[in-house]
DNA sequence: CATGAAAAAGAAGCGC
DNA sequence: GCGCTTCTTTTTCATG
């Protein structure tokens, strides 16, 4: 038996190794997947919360999504943009 | 000034309420947000460690699929899938 | 058989209709996906090009994807940010 | 200036020749993205179409895909599918 | 080959 | 409840 996790074309020891390491990484993949869900939800009551204190949630996701961009990223596209419609001559 | 938070057109102390409140929601929501992101990357660790574990980490994630899915939906869906290649005369 | 296209659980000329409709309408989905990959090619072939006179073909998709955002509705993101940060006491 | 096409830092003739190759560039890349995207839109119609007759889309998707996919590579995977499965003694 | 971005598919939430 | 949009995930492709 080779590293590679074919999990084993024999049966042996080894096999057993590598099942249990398998199910051992699903587990732990799917607890993670869990929780990523559970935060999933709070994020939706927050927003639920949001819209029930009269504030458009539409609009609270895109300052969200506005605010979360790297601020020198930003400048970099906008200084390249920049560059380039001058080479274009557009706007 | 209305429930309806536009947050005031006028300034007045009810406005400050409000913009208070929607920067508390704002925060937390990112706060979550920023933790999803967190587990996102736990998630792919395992991921990675799984590959360096020489599994096949496509797989990992349809097994993970597979469990995570209702058995008797999928055996509805399964069976559709059937019928349409029956009909179309493949397989 | 009703019309719900489980395509019929009974052997009849109905069945036949809808075997043929649903071969029909994948049939002519699969060719608008073929083209599309046809085009998908012709685009990576003006990128090879671009990159052959020297172009840096990042830089060029971000152009494109630049320009392609509506400008109004980039205008009024902006506005809204602008509404928003304002009440929000940030920048 | 180089043939390095940072369009140039200098003004002068080859300048406009870099400007010009890379608008032709950017226009053409663009036409073919705006037919890829009407292609997207004719499959969609067909889709609707496909509903409209009663028919379920989503599987109707995952018989084009099956289709589309190597039979050879479909077996290994799902071998594989099978082996872990069999690993973690589900099913 | 491995990384990262772009497209497509699938799932979920929102509005009418 | 259904259609529509949004968000997430998956897959693919190009580049190093």
């Amino acid at each position: 038996m080779t590293e590679e996790n074919g999990i084993g074309h024999n049966s042996n020891r080894f096999e057993d190794v590598g099942a249990k390491r398998l199910r051992s990484i699903i587990e732990r993949a799917e607890r993670v997947i869990e929780e990523k869900k559970a935060l999933g939800d709070d994020l939706n009551e927050i927003y639920s919360e949001a819209k029930g204190s009269g504030f458009d949630v539409k609009i609270i996701k895109k300052i969200i999504k506005i605010r979360s961009r790297d601020p020198k990223k930003q400048r970099e596209e906008d200084a390249l943009v920049e560059t380039y419609k001058a080479a274009l001559c557009i706007d």
